[in-house]
DNA sequence: GTGAAAGCGCTAACAA
DNA sequence: TTGTTAGCGCTTTCAC
């Protein structure tokens, strides 16, 4: 056993200190740290010195001198919403297994917030950039100019051209308005985030399609509301549509959390779901404690972010195919939660 | 306006090229950019050219120089458990405020996984780190000996000296049954985590001296449930103690998720948290879906990661008092969920 | 196969 | 006040 130098130092250990202790130059410890080819005898004494001195290489050093970076960044609306938590696992786990980290920054939907982490993103060098983007339109052109890859997911970007990962939200409305009717609900109504998001629209205009087409004289604009993409909103948009002179008997919601909105005024206001239907496309977080009888079509949050960052991933190790977008989920299976009570 | 050489450019931009577009030597740019003393007409000049070249630093290299860095790590169980999400929505927002940003590391209670992003933290030589620990004896010391303050949040750390941001779980276990003795009830079971973890004993314990206090002749040990930390270990735990010769008549939960589960069985037995009681120690997300009459001690997740920020970021500037343990939340108010139905 | 030396982009003495 | 210079810790030619 070596000699342990291992006292309390003030200072983390470089390469010339373990070159030292190993009797070789800076050059080879490198070498051995990188698995590039160096004789064999010298490769444990190098490691040896290194554990006794607990060095740990300098990646920011590191990526200094190669221009490279093992860290991507996650930017979401916010990560207390339960879709963008499984989706920024799904990431983590995919990036550490290819040996990267994550940072992550929480952009509650604001423009400005979202600038401040695309500059993180470019100031610490990150290796890419995953987004679910606050608008069609923010802009990540610096961060491409530099090469920097950029993956949308959740939502696309108009203005640039880069790899989308997304799911089919008309079809996901359409689907999940369909299979009320199927069930003899007549006056559906929609219930989807704010108007001009990119997501709620579709969903809402999957809806609008299904109800056209089953029948093209019902008066959709009056049934249709757009909120707040938080629970509160949901409840006032269930209040509203209760209160239309003729009410709707069915509710698709578009939103996960306004969908748990809607259903606290629903078993608030004595209804089930079997006598005013309900369906939803997301997810319902601990699906167990919901009243029985909503019709699902769950998002696959966790995969959208898997294949973000494989996507991210294959950019950083060179892939130049032209921007592709990748659709998950379709066709969409509706799921009855729970069962009847009798 | 400046001619414009913003054309598609393969690199970043350095302090070098903005200091020859303004006329000025590099050193003028650095103190422009860090707030130095520089003569006030150069100023805008620099700002110019920085911006007409999209000149972001490069925090990189400035931390090599400097040797800080403006990122923390944050170490987690799990992401997807809502009281974790909103601890690092905490820390985050936190963080934020004062210019720094956050990588995140999910440790799924494996002290393997929790050691790769120690390791990633010292090699990325973050700012320092705030951890949920996996186990009481997870070995930060490396961290310490380079000066990477370390803050210990929701559990404690025996063997080093951190500061810690904690909740007093004894007392929270104890308020948790007290509350169902003062409604009647006598055989309270007791359902948490995986026992040898600190949080999870603790909770129990309180629950034993409240109920050894009030009858001493209380067979506890037939009643004192560990499960695992999910869903699906609340329902076991369940399941298990109704299947008792003698069951219990009500059942202090002590973890979320584990709530849950237990609801989710109890609403399937057909029973009511009137009729049998429940109360929980942690928070149970969209708590207007759960069924009414739950006693619920809330966990102050948001709050403990804003400590936990707060306090490590003191260290990082400088703190250097002996390291303290911060209790919050302490006394306990259990509030009751939902009214009853009449 | 190994080492010396230069340089990644920045900041901090030190000079001017 | 401003510029020159050295060096943070690492990788990578280029000689040996």
């Amino acid at each position: 056993m070596t000699e342990t130098t291992r006292r309390d130092r003030k200072h983390a250990v470089t390469i010339y200190e373990v070159a030292a202790k190993a009797g070789v130059s800076a050059s080879t410890v490198s070498r051995v740290f990188n698995g590039v080819k160096v004789s064999p005898d010298l490769i444990p004494l190098v490691r040896a010195a290194a554990k006794d001195l607990d060095f740990t290489p300098n990646q920011g050093a590191r990526s200094l001198r190669t221009r490279t970076s093992d860290v991507i960044g996650l930017i979401v609306a916010d990560i207390e919403n339960p879709f963008f938590t499984s989706l920024a696992r799904g990431v983590e786990d995919t990036a550490r297994a290819a040996g990267y980290s994550v940072m992550l920054g929480n952009s509650d939907e604001e423009e400005s917030k979202e600038r401040e982490y695309l500059d993180v993103a470019l100031s610490q060098r990150l290796a890419g950039v995953i987004i679910a983007p606050a608008t069609d339109h923010s802009d990540i052109t610096t961060l491409l100019q530099q090469n920097r890859p950029v993956v949308a997911v959740d939502r696309a970007l108009v203005d640039s051209e880069v790899d989308s990962v997304l799911v089919n939200n008309v079809a996901g409305g359409r689907a999940a308005t369909e299979v009320l009717l199927q069930n003899g609900f007549q006056r559906i109504a929609c219930v989807v985030g704010p108007s001009s998001t990119q997501t709620a629209d579709d969903r809402a205009r999957g809806w609008y399609d299904a109800m056209m087409k089953h029948n093209p004289r019902f008066a959709a604009e009056r049934y249709l509301v757009h909120g707040s993409n938080h629970v509160p909103g949901g409840s006032e948009a269930f209040e509203r549509l209760l209160a239309l002179p003729e009410p709707p008997d069915a509710i698709f919601v578009g939103h996960n959390l306004m969908a748990i909105g809607v259903l606290e005024s629903l078993v608030e206001s004595g209804r089930t779901p079997f006598d005013f239907g309900v369906s939803v496309f997301g997810d319902l977080p601990y699906v167990g404690l919901v009243p029985a009888g909503i019709h699902l079509i769950s998002l696959p949050a966790r995969e959208l972010g898997e294949m973000a960052a494989r996507v991210l991933l294959d950019r950083i190790a060179g892939d130049t195919q032209p921007p592709r977008t990748i659709v998950l989920g379709t066709p969409w299976h509706p799921r009855l939660i729970g069962v009847p009570k009798a």
